[in-house]
Parts: C-alpha cells; structure tokens; sequence
DNA sequence: TCAAAAGTGTTGTACTTACACCCATGT
DNA sequence: ACATGGGTGTAAGTACAACACTTTTGA
C-alpha cells in the first residue's frame, strides 16, 4: 500500500514487583494499598509506569523498589519475571506490565517515616487461601513469582537472598520449608547443602540461639548453580501432572 | 502535588518470535531479511508491533507467526520468554518487544509462494559461531531461547513438538542431542524416556528406515512435566559456573 | 553373512531417604 | 538431669553411566 502510513499503536508501559522475605518463619510477599483508581482501598503489588521516555524497564523496577518498599536493589536479587500485557487488564487504557521477582532478606525493620508507608508485608498463606484479594492480574503474577521461586531454589543459590550474613544452615532450612511449603528432615538438608561445593563457605563463628547446640555459621558462597540440585519432595497427595 | 498532571510516557510495543525446528539432524532458526531500515538487508528475528490497541501481546505472536513464517500458532508450541527493553535498542524510539519461544515439527515444506517467502532458515552452529549476525539485541533475545528449551527439555515434554506424530524414539534423541549439543547413548535413552510414565504412548506401527532394525513409533502422551527429568550432561570441559 | 539400527541385561557408582545416634548448650 | 536444637553414621532404595549382548532388518 504506497502512501500508507500506518503507524503502530503506543501503549502504557508500567512494572510491577513481587519482593519476598521471610518474616517468622513465614513467606511474605509486600503488597500497598492503592490511594488512588482503580481498586482504591485494594491492594496491589508495589509498581508504577515508567519515570520518562529514557528510562530503562529494569532501572524502573530499582526506582519503585526503593520508592515503594525502601529497599536498595543494588543489595537485592531483582531479575525478570515476564511481561503481562492482556487488553483489559487494567482499565486506565492499553497497559503492559513487566513484572521482576525481588528477594529481600529480614531487614533491620521497615521503613518507617518513608513514604512506603503504605506498604505492607503479608503472609502467602492469606493470599493462597484467598484471604486477601489483589487488584488487576497481580494474583496471576504473583502465583507465577511464586513458581519461579521455588524452581530457583532447586537448582540456584537464591535462597541465601533471603538471609542476612552470616546464618545457620536452619536458617537457610526454613527459607527452603517456608518457600516450598514442606518440612524438610534437617539431618539431611543439613549435609545436602554442604555437599554442594562452594553453596556455603563458614563464616567462622557461632552462635547460640538460646538452648541447644550452638551452630555453624555460614555466607554465601561464589556458586550459583547447584549440583547435584535440591530437589523439592514430589507433593504425592495432590498427584500433579 | 495538587494540580499536577504528568503522564507517563507511551511506548511503542512489539513480539519477536524465536522459532526452533530441526532439520537434517541441526537445530535452525527462522530469521528474515529486513526490507526496511534500519538494518535493512540484516537478518533479525520474525516480529512486529502490535497490529492495534486491542489486540493481545500473546495474539500478535501467533498473527506475526502466520505472517511471517506461514506458521499456524494452534498446531505449534509458543511460550513468553520476556520483555526486552533497554533504551536505544531499537534506533526508532522507544520499543518494547516481548519475545516468544515457539518450537515447530519439520514441516511438509516451507511455505512457498507466501509472503513469508523472505524467511530462513539458519542453523544455529552458524549463529553461535558468529557466521550470522542479527540485527537489533535479537543475538541476545535468540541465547535466552536457547538456553529457555535447552532447560525446558530436561523438565518437560517440550521435545514431542520438534516432532512430527508418530515418531521413533532416535528421532527424539536427535531433537535432544541437536538441542543440547551433546551425544546421547541411545540405548540408556531408549529406556530412560520409556520411564517417564506418560511421556510416550505406543502409537501401533513401526517404521523402517532402510537398514536395520524397524522402530517402534510413539506419540506424546498426556504428561507434560517429566519425572524423572532427563538431566543433560554437565559440560565438563568448559567448566560452567 | 555382514553392517546397522533397535532393543535388553547387568554392574558399579552416586545420590537420597529414613532413622539411630551422639554432641553441646540453657534451664 | 533433661529438653532442645546441632551434627554424624549408616543401611536400604533409587537412578544412572557404561558397556556387553541379543534382535531384526536391508544389502
């Protein structure tokens, strides 16, 4: 068709985080309270459209982990989860979310003072039991977060994102049981991890955690990629496909 | 601040389509000669921006996977890699392009006398000898769907849809070996993916090819994750992190 | 009868689970 | 002393690489 000059159609690009701790033993997954329409007063997870035109997608995910939740990304695991960009999806217009996965360790205590003020830790167990509802497709996305958590911690050193250094190998246990939703046999988690050259180096000391044998402490070591893997036991109940 | 009405900035969004096949034993990607600028004359990935403000991310893959390769997306693998959008990666303005992994069998023959006619095939030993250069970040959209099916392979059942149905289970093997880079022993494989409960189903015939032997031919079954995986082997020599 | 591809058996090693057991601490 | 959590030993079971071997075809 000469002459024809049909341009593309422009779209809203926003992102949007799903960032986990663990808090008492506990997966939480940071949600905010939406101020403004759509879903006021519902929560969502933390995000926002892009700064300006130059801004880089990812550069945009550290800006609202630090404007939303006060954490700094250069200490966090951030990486990609995928884009979501159905029509509909959020009713403002034609939006395209890119969504990232953040892990962030227990930190000192939240942002108080901040404006992520309206930022909120809630436990996963709500959400999967549908407790708390969330806004747009977050729960999509975050059920997706979810997946791609528990496959990395098989085969990737993501599960020491969760602990502050240095920590006991039950630490890293509990990031395991908490994200898995298994309880794990600590005897042989305990010589699994070990086993995998350059996971954990110790960190000399130990500590004593009230009663009981005082443990190893331990840091993250270089490698990333685990071998052999730790495997997450097949959920025999519910017979998956 | 009251009174204030920024709004974000618009984005140009668009899919690229990393399509996998196998032919003469090698695994190949489709690529096209780009008639405009820039980079008119290089090779990139099929792809194209969103046809207009209602149509889904997802749809626009499988209506560029027509266009382009003549490809019909029902009858063909298609997943979401991710969202690729680093400024200045396309010198137009600002794009986002969501990339999509698709896997086809080899198919009667390709699309003659169809607008998809500026389509190839390339095998990927020359893409990853640099023998071939793509144009845009698309070398990099093309290693992460790589290495997406190379891991895929191992957990899933995503090696049928290299396959046309029936097939033998050698063929598969060489969707294996061509996908990994690696050799297989074909009769630990033979057995190793008859074990997986649900992988295969005996599709009746068998089918002779010239010398040896007549294969039992097999189709996929309904599982569609694989335990146990089949684990590639570690590259030893090159030592990977 | 031979080469070639399909398919079966077997063995040694590696990794895992399950659980008995010992160790070091606070109360 | 004893409860509690940390850490070690070990045996049974499973998965796997390696490779000897048999089967079934075309030439």
């Amino acid at each position: 068709m000469p002459g024809d000059h049909w341009t593309p159609p422009l779209v809203l690009l926003a992102v949007d985080l799903v960032i986990f701790t663990l808090r008492e033993s506990v997966l939480q997954v940071l949600v905010v309270e939406r101020g403004i329409e759509p879903f006021r007063g519902a929560f969502a997870l933390p995000g926002g459209f892009l700064a300006d035109e130059n801004e880089d997608v990812a550069a945009a995910a550290a800006r609202e982990l630090q404007e939303e939740a006060a954490l700094d990304a250069a200490e966090l695991h951030l990486e990609q989860l995928g884009a979501y960009g159905t029509p509909g999806r959020d009713p403002r217009g034609r939006v395209i979310s890119v969504a990232y996965l953040a892990i962030a360790p227990r930190l000192p205590e939240p942002y108080a003072g901040t404006d992520a003020a309206r930022a909120v830790w809630v436990p996963m167990p709500e959400i999967l039991d549908r407790r708390v509802r969330l806004a747009f497709d977050h729960e999509q996305i975050l059920n997706d977060g979810l997946e791609r958590a528990r496959a990395k911690l098989e085969s990737t050193a993501l599960a020491t994102a969760f602990c502050t250094s240095p920590f006991t190998i039950s630490d890293l246990q509990q990031v395991y049981e908490a994200v898995w939703g298994v309880r794990l046999d600590p005897r042989n988690f305990y010589r699994k991890v070990q086993a995998v050259d350059g996971f954990l180096v110790p960190a000399g000391e130990e500590r004593r955690a009230g009663r009981g044998r005082p443990a190893r402490l331990f840091e993250a070591g270089e490698r990333l990629t685990l071998w052999p893997p730790l495997v997450r036991p097949a959920v025999s109940a519910k017979g998956e496909q």
